[in-house]
DNA sequence: ATTCCTATGGTCTGATCTGGACGGTTCTGA
DNA sequence: TCAGAACCGTCCAGATCAGACCATAGGAAT
């Protein structure tokens, strides 16, 4: 144990194979990808060194398929879940980091054409309005799950972020 | 020149540099601190190591301050406000990650008891109300510049965050 | 049955990022 | 003149990152 730290990709590992059964590092990709990635993007590579990482540490275990590729297989143990359950119960510290590059060439647009802040704002709305319609889609029915309920910030932060940039588009704050 | 790439940091450096003039590495920090890094946070020893990689670049150049201290003053070359300029100009791709720890919890709440839920709700709801009333005070009056008018996506997003968190707090997502 | 294509599945690497420990300096006022 | 506070800066081990690259399986076309 000693130093080890986890982090995030740490967690999200341990969920995904406590809510989600035994997996190989590619299905937790694809887990991934279809879920919380959407809007915390994690690279594929850490869904195969964290889950390694984390053997080490006795917080899963890992196994290979029989036949076939003898992929590795891995799934939390009785420690991993008594980690992930530990920080479920710990306070939250600390406001998610929303990491914007269109925002932050706003903050800069003093030293842009009005053009070209007007293009950025379109391109910004019209990016948000069609992640919110992909949400929207998703979101079909009330949320079965906890899991599921998520989609409602994805979509609330859309549509914020839509009229946001919409109203730029249409006041830019240039003199 | 070759092969350096120009990382959202570089553009931040780049950007304080061209509007506010040369600054020495501590100045960027605050500057920061107080803006951009409500949102997306740099950690300071990003802004102290990526001039000095600029200066490499040819993007900024540094000087020295004669007496006291010492410091290191860096500021734009017509290369770098290039550079800037080209990334403003430039579509931008991507949408913004939101790095939100509260959320991934969410997230896994299935595994967790209604009460872990109720506090995680109630804690993220209070903390994004108090960020809330931050910004509103930040935001008196109407936008003097472009990096005025960002606050306004702070605000928005903190509204949003904040109704989303009173929502699962009235209603958590347990059985 | 060989080739080709595509989706699946995985590894590796160099560069960058991160945060926080740690240390020094200047200023202010008692 | 001394202490404390604010200011200022460096360093580093480990975590992150993107994406190039490689390999296998199964199906379809030749």
């Amino acid at each position: 144990m000693s130093t080890y730290s986890l982090t995030p990709t740490s967690y999200l590992v341990l969920g995904c194979l406590a809510s989600g059964g035994p997996s190989t590092p590619y299905e937790l990709k694809q887990a991934v990808a279809e879920s919380v990635g959407y809007f915390w993007s994690f690279p594929h590579s850490q869904l195969y060194s964290e889950p390694a990482r984390m053997t080490e540490a006795g917080l899963v275990k890992e196994e290979r398929e029989e036949g076939g590729r003898r992929r590795r297989v891995f799934s939390i143990t009785d420690a991993g879940r008594a980690a992930l359950d530990d920080w479920l119960r710990q306070p939250t510290v600390g406001l998610p980091d929303i990491r914007d590059v269109g925002l932050l060439k706003l903050f800069f647009s003093d030293l842009a054409s009005r053009d070209q802040i007007l293009a950025l704002a379109q391109a910004q709305r019209d990016a948000h309005e069609e992640r919110l319609k992909l949400y929207e889609g998703l979101a079909a029915g009330p949320p079965q799950s906890a899991a599921e309920s998520t989609i409602g910030l994805g979509i609330a932060w859309e549509r914020a972020a839509a009229a946001f940039w919409s109203s730029i588009a249409e006041h830019p704050p240039k003199v």
